[in-house]
DNA sequence: CGACAGTTTGAGAAAGTTCAAACTAGGTGG
DNA sequence: CCACCTAGTTTGAACTTTCTCAAACTGTCG
């Protein structure tokens, strides 16, 4: 429940047309004509861990695009509780809702340190009306973000907590085989259990070796044992 | 996991221009000289409770727009349960997923009765491409199931059983005060319980006289009392 | 060194699951 | 018309999972 401010530096406009990641973001189809288009600052900002991007119910004036690091976007209940709905890694949108013009429906907080691009409103509303080109990379974003809260629900919010945590790992393990678990309090906020819950159920996995620390936070996933355990097999 | 076929009536193209809940629907902005680049029939199917209008896996290879009844949609995990990620009602695109070439990711299951226009794949890709007056509602459908999703991820899946079903009933209660129920084995699909916990819980918020039954599978609410527990505060 | 935030562990209580059995309420066919 | 079937619901009781609250532990930072 600790609320940090905004502790964004501010960069210099950011020069989309040579974006080093530009294949990745949302303006990946732009042609160079249509950056005559854009007649205001995008913003690249960096932001520490615990900052917001934005909060909800903000009234949403631009879209983000995550060139680094790693954020969450969290939604709050009427009892006080959280709830993490997605991970934006480099290359996501966020903030899309404000594109058919609500305000921002989800908090967005930084856990890894962050570069961000923030494309003012009227710049998507501008590219909307004056190119084609930007249609089907917005599509994608929203088909992207609607695939990952619909795989949330079904393999983090289902079942028991070892094969949601199993599953969860699964999902975010990197090609080499390990992955990163964040503070127990998070991943409890994605799993929909306790974090003293949370801290048990790790603990169970490195007591089985389905998972060995081999750094801070870094673990070894046994990839055959989480994909038994996530069918609850064993 | 019991499997319907499709029992869809065919009734013949629909007349999208003089559509009657166009004002609702997909097509809500096109002008009358849009309707000209449909060259596909779009077929207006009547579906039985129980079949399918889709299933998961399947090749995308049309939209559906929900004119009347109720669907779920439903993704199913490797250990053969199932989850309600969400529900269609008239107005309600389904299938979406297919403008982006995807194939299916969910099966859609009517659970009432229902009325809806199968719209091919090229209509939409024609559309999009020669009049800019789709894209603000593909927009919207989009945005609409995303906020469907991520609600469901912190209302329904969240907190004790007694929660998620006062959260459920605000949500789908009608103006009227009333609200249905389903059945007992969708509505644990839906709040992540089992059918039978789903049955206590029902039959507990009865005997606290916090819903009573009023018809079949028809019930009356007490908001303030719904709210109460939703917040976990009674 | 102490303060602090996050983690871990323990133990009892509460919530949820499981499996089995009993109980509906519609059909269907004799 | 009634006996019988079926699918869905309800209920009970034992069991497992998860939560809660409290206390101990860890590492970091001033």
């Amino acid at each position: 429940m600790k609320k940090s401010q905004i502790e964004a530096a501010w960069k210099g406009n950011a020069q989309c047309d040579r974006c080093g990641i530009r294949d990745l973001v949302l303006f990946a189809d732009l042609a160079e004509s249509d950056f005559n288009l854009i007649h205001l600052p995008i913003d690249e900002i960096e932001c520490d861990p615990g900052s917001t991007l934005y909060s909800e119910g903000d009234d949403g004036t631009a879209v983000y695009t995550i060139r680094s690091g790693l954020v969450k976007l969290v939604q709050y209940l009427p009892d006080g509780s959280q709830r993490i709905v997605r991970l934006l890694r480099p290359g996501a949108t966020a903030g899309l809702e404000t594109t058919v013009g609500e305000s921002y429906q989800h908090t967005a907080i930084v856990l890894q340190r962050a570069l961000a691009c923030r494309i003012p409103k009227q710049v998507i509303d501008r590219l909307s009306r004056e190119t084609p080109r930007l249609h089907s990379q917005l599509m994608r974003r929203w088909h992207a973000a609607l695939t990952q809260a619909d795989d949330w629900l079904t393999e983090l919010s289902t079942g028991k907590a070892p094969q949601r945590l199993a599953r969860f790992l699964l999902q975010t393990m990197e090609a080499d085989g390990t992955a990163m678990l964040f503070t127990r309090e998070d991943l409890g906020a994605m799993l929909g259990i306790t974090t003293e819950h949370a801290s048990r159920t790790v603990a169970e996995f490195k007591r089985n070796k389905t998972i060995t620390e081999i750094g801070p936070n870094r673990f070894r996933c046994d990839r055959d044992q989480l994909e038994c355990i996530a069918a609850a097999e064993c």
